[in-house]
DNA sequence: TTTT
DNA sequence: TTTT
């Protein structure tokens, strides 16, 4: 067997969909925006260019994570390359995606004390708002 | 050059530490939990195993993400396998760690609505709590 | 960043092709066919489904390398995702490919005595020729 | 399940070991060598820093192929990282091996040509000598 | 458009 | 077809 193997980082570019197959296989299929950060060579500036991909998964983890798989959730994912090619009015076209073995949600800022860390739900119902801490991503910290 | 790449999520075994070399490089020091799910061969049960990994990073992005990185997080990251050996009592030892190139901040629980999505912090001081969502984790669903 | 990781392997199927950028970039591109070894649904029997991946290299490297990357030649390939987009015939058409970071060759036989080993050229110009090794990948062996 | 992906590449530091457990199942131990190009910061030359990992293969397809790993092989494994402690002498000792999921064989010579192109054994016994090949590596070409 |  |  060869190595076939692809793990990437991004946005969900739109809601999960979730299908069931003729002979009962749930398949899931969502698009992730993987961004590269690279320098604009016009401007100068550095800038994200989008890379998007369109992942496939199959099985019973595909329905009970499909809800969770909103537009603009933030994901990583291991799977491997697959290709695909059809004919449309004549003309041969072929794609090429990724079949998702291991999913795994990321934390939607870009620092995870923001969502996850400091904002506190107190046994008494008061909360502990997080610290204002900085958009690092608009800080022009480059990651 | 040689291929070396290594793609891991887990949860830090303690907090990250800072330290600075002479030569001013910043170098962040985190240990990794990789858990494995395999039956126990004596029980039958599924079982976490934790694969522990130790990770560094340099660089500026070290000291720009420390705080983030304490006891429990969960990350995502991409790095290399490094070879160090040392003597120590007359005996040689070794290790094999990750050096990162990059990292993402997942969210803590399995279901990441829980932590990121309906606990809400609303303008006048309230708050929505997260709906009871199950812990897919403990519901016997294999991810 | 985000994390945008393929590794891949698999025989090229077609010779690579060197060209060089207005700004003096080289730029060698080439295919892999990455098997993937599934039963087929109707036959039972095992059967090779290719995955085609264009793969395109930058830099003084692709041009060290390009003669050796003739149809047929095996690989493996590490690199990263990139999407592009374009518009034909009024058509919004899309295409996904790795960028390649590594490259190594691979032995083109199954077995690697076949080539590399056992087939000695000696300094007198008489050859000792590789043993009759079977063909792995004919004896059923799944790999 | 966590993330946990290792693709490397490298040359066998000594030949493969098979042994047999208990409960019949094949396991195959070599270990590797995956080069790291780095500039030495005393003398300024680019030199190999050598990582070794040990990988452990097991099942079915580790027999058929421990033949073919010797010492020096060059190899690209895929595999996942695995972490394994114990006591010695009143010391708690750990590793952190590559368990094997695809290996594929790598040609020997930095350039591919050498060893499995124009060196060819004709019909009638006669062969055509690889051409004059320069060694990339050490011809200062950095890969 | 396709490799073994 | 596109995410932050």
């Amino acid at each position: 067997m060869a190595i076939n193997r692809v793990n990437i980082s991004g946005n969900l570019t739109r809601d999960a969909e979730l299908r069931v197959t003729a002979s009962g296989t749930q398949v899931l299929g969502f698009g992730v925006a993987v961004n590269d950060r690279r320098r604009n060579p016009q401007t100068g500036e550095w800038e994200d260019y989008p890379n998007f991909v369109d992942c496939t998964m199959f099985g019973n983890r595909a329905e009970a994570i499909a809800r969770y798989l909103t537009k603009g959730s933030k994901v990583a994912v291991e799977g491997k390359l697959r290709y695909s090619s059809w004919e449309r009015d004549g003309q041969r076209r072929s794609k090429l995606e990724v079949v998702v073995d291991e999913i795994e949600f990321l934390s939607r800022s870009a620092s995870p004390a923001a969502a996850d860390g400091p904002m506190t739900l107190h046994e008494d119902g008061t909360v502990t708002p997080p610290p204002p801490v900085v958009d690092v991503y608009d800080e022009d910290i480059p990651f």
